[in-house]
DNA sequence: ACTTGACCTTCCAGTTATGGGAACCCATCT
DNA sequence: AGATGGGTTCCCATAACTGGAAGGTCAAGT
């Protein structure tokens, strides 16, 4: 399978691909001219970045994921301990995203929003 | 104003702040010595900047606010408008974000946590 | 055989908003 | 004079790609 295929297959942008065998999450084989040949093993691994990926993992995590992945005799704690910390980040980031949107949706209700200069999200930014 | 001085009034780190100078966002005086000389218009800059940075808006949203800030005639609507654009980001973002929280969520409610390597979070991600 | 166009390759640079650290100048106190 | 605690510039690194240049390869059409 060409690099295209395999972008296909996986849902990932070839560039992307070829940025992951550079950073060692996969090693494709080559082919004779020089061209990368995805196996089916190849292709269900990038999948797999693919919606960790797509949790939120960061690629660090999902080279571990994929360690735990192909090791048969891992404990699934520490997958879930590898979940639950980013979970908890993500909760962390909700929480801090939600207190800017509270915010700053009030102070969009707040504006007038027409031609005059008065503006309480700029004074809101002005002074504390 | 030294540096340190304004970085203490803005709540901005020192490094932060000369690189707010280098793309422009503020032109401190210099002093004989070489030295940043912030005036108090400065530093009101600064925790202009400090505020909006913590509602996220991006640098170049920053820019605009603060030129809209020193523009006496500015249409409230041009500012409204910013605003609005950033908290229906913030609303995109919070969106794909509980989106992986309930998922994640779910995956460590499912796993058992232990020492053996059965494992729905693995499973998932190994096949959609 | 030749050319065209779609692939593929590597390498380099840019993105966002800083943070770290080196090497060096300046100010103040003992 | 030397120590300490500012300040300065400059360069590198981060995360996870994305874009683009320069060039090799392949399959099809003429």
């Amino acid at each position: 399978m060409n690099i295209s295929q395999a972008a296909t297959a996986s849902g990932l942008p070839a560039k992307t691909i070829r940025y992951y065998e550079d950073i060692g999450l996969i090693r494709p084989a080559r082919s004779a001219n020089g061209y990368r040949a995805f196996s089916d093993t190849d292709a269900h691994k990038l999948a797999f970045l693919s919606r960790a990926r797509s949790l939120g993992f960061s690629i660090e995590d999902c080279r571990t994921l994929l360690a735990l992945w192909e090791d048969r005799s891992r404990a699934s704690g520490d997958v879930r301990k590898l979940a639950k910390d980013h979970l908890d980040e993500i909760d962390r980031k909700l929480a801090e995203l939600h207190q800017m949107r509270d915010t700053l949706a009030h102070l969009v209700n707040c504006c007038a929003g027409d031609d005059r200069p008065d503006c309480p999200i700029i004074d809101k930014l002005a002074k504390s």
